[in-house]
DNA sequence: ATGAAGTTTGACACCGGTGTCATAATGTCA
DNA sequence: TGACATTATGACACCGGTGTCAAACTTCAT
């Protein structure tokens, strides 16, 4: 029993003298077609290590059982590293997926490409995942193009009032209440923060407001002056901590919007004979593997990736049922280790 | 100008008032269309938001622009976490693709599914790449049922004798030695080595012998007591840390088969009373972020994960053209930091 | 004017499945 | 035994492109 090259549902119908329609019935266990038959079919499809030619399979039925997702790097990023909170968030997409029956595509994005439709309309995917920091995804347009299509997708980040996507986030806003809850609890109330708090980083926005007003309520200011633009990584939360020491603003707690500005802001307060905890108490935003391992260890508000992953292609999958669906916020947690003491 | 669903070459070629053959052949800008009318194609296209349809495409070419890579996940890893060397080279497999104008699935697969042809056989990927530690390969039968489908795959991880893939790996024996040379250097010649030397992990089996080889020809013995097993996770390298203490081996310096390893035998030494690196010096395997991070620093030996990555995807583009190629091996570097004084 | 070569285009089969409809075979009941 | 429902199967169009082949139209030399 061979085949020249890779074995289709005719070589099959051949073998097993029956014809290819039903061939395809049986092997999608159509209950029209007979029990006997079904095994033969089955039988000889097996021995010749068939597999349903995928591409034939998704253009009929207009469909592909896949899912992309597009990732935007940071600005900033340098060539070779990946924020590690996304490649989490990556592991944890692919691993849902994967228990969905869904396979993924995955596409590094910069921001300035035609990204658009590049996936669903050429039909190599049923929806579209968006994942990244910051403002990449402002262009309102862009969104509002992809809905016009009617294309599937959905977005994870702070939701943007007026934007038009679904969106899976993490309640950045309690986040930033955690942790001003806990500088409080310790009576830390000479605080500042260090991430970019304005549009541009919707996240870190939210996760501000979410600590300010927090201290506001209990009557502890927080000037401009103990605001230190950041972006997510290690140098920019470095340099913006040092900007603040050589300004003399004096602190003992720092909120960072991220971990890596975190890990970069314990690094300049060590230069600058600072001790943490003892002097200064800082958290950190994400939980990423390395907060574990620095020293100290870093408090943080932990994101969970494993279940946004899941809500992320779970709602994706809704949506594309046409379900009804609404943005969903997880909750976040405190994890308390050395950096507050 | 409008269309009922997503546009089509047939919409495009209703407006230019060309045939449908013409406009395919247009758009891909085949020399055999005229200036004038490729012009007019092109713009219809784009007022119409038209993208070609890949499953079409595909079909009708047989070969699909897309790799897959299935990632095997570690034997013990818990349910959430990767293991971060993993998702490096994930990340740089992905950049490469994209830098090669390749799309990447992305699957996990637990070793005991039938993954032997998922994606190439069903026409969705033009190769495929296996990613994984340990003995998840030692599938010799399976790797043999893929070559004998003519599907074009390479491996990531050691070469083993025998075994008909084509691999890129780091050069683990070397990558051993640079180890026991720098223990040798600092006069720390009393070692012990952490991790699985054993046929079911190769990559660990050939760092170990570079460690050992190195060792003996300075005259340097390495007791059977002096290896701990340990699979790659923080906990077993803990643990395997502790027994080895409890047997009461005693040790100025610590080679372990991974970061993670050694970050746990970190944690059992200083648990023991013993400074790190004063009383032990201690090596790592693959940098990953947290190497860096943790305190003491981890000395380890690096791989490359932007160059495998690229390697990988350049070694598999270069087999599906069918071009002769052979195995890949890239240089390993020691990063020195704190754990070794 | 005629033929040869070059350029540009359209018609059509084809890739490998899926879904619809018609038809054949079998069973059921009056 | 004929009318009719039920079950199982085959024929065929179709998804949206790509590649081949023939034909129509130029251009240019003879």
């Amino acid at each position: 029993m061979k085949t020249k090259g890779k074995a289709t549902s005719f070589d099959i119908a051949h073998y097993a003298g029956v014809s290819q329609s039903t061939v395809s019935r049986a092997l999608r266990n159509s209950p029209l077609v007979n029990e006997e038959t079904r095994k033969k079919v089955w039988e000889i499809a097996k021995q010749l290590n068939y597999k349903v030619d995928k591409n034939a399979s998704n253009l009929r039925t207009q469909q592909s059982a896949t899912l992309a997702i597009l990732l935007f790097e940071d600005p900033t990023g340098d060539e070779s590293q990946i924020n590690p909170f996304f490649l989490n968030m990556l592991g944890s997409i692919t691993r849902a997926c994967a228990k969905e029956g869904y396979d993924l595509l995955v596409s590094f994005q910069s921001a300035s490409q035609d990204w658009r439709a590049e996936y669903e309309d050429s039909h190599r995917a049923d929806g579209i995942i968006l994942l990244g920091y910051g403002d990449y995804m402002d262009y309102q347009s862009r969104l509002q193009n992809l809905l016009s299509q009617n294309t599937k997708f959905v977005c994870w980040g702070a939701k943007v009032e007026g934007r038009p996507d679904l969106t899976v986030s993490c309640d950045n806003y309690g986040g930033g209440q955690l942790a001003a809850q806990h500088f409080i609890s310790l009576n830390k109330t000479s605080c500042v923060f260090i991430g970019d708090a304005s549009e541009h980083s919707p996240e870190f926005l939210t996760r501000f407001k979410g600590f300010k007003d927090t201290l506001d309520q209990h009557q502890i200011s927080l000037g401009e002056r103990c605001v230190a633009n950041a972006i997510s990584t290690e140098d920019s939360g470095y340099h913006a901590t040092r900007s603040l020491l050589a300004n003399n603003v004096s602190f003992n707690a720092l909120f960072a919007a991220s971990d890596l500005i975190a890990i970069g802001a314990i690094k300049a307060l060590k230069e600058a004979g600072l001790r943490v905890p003892e002097d200064v108490n800082v958290i950190g935003f994400d939980n990423i593997a390395a907060a574990n391992y620095i020293s100290p260890s870093l408090t943080t508000v932990q994101q969970n990736t494993t279940l946004a992953g899941q809500m992320l292609v779970q709602n994706l999958l809704a949506l594309i049922r046409e379900e009804q669906i609404t943005d969903t916020l997880l909750p976040p947690k405190l994890i308390l280790r050395q950096s507050t003491s």
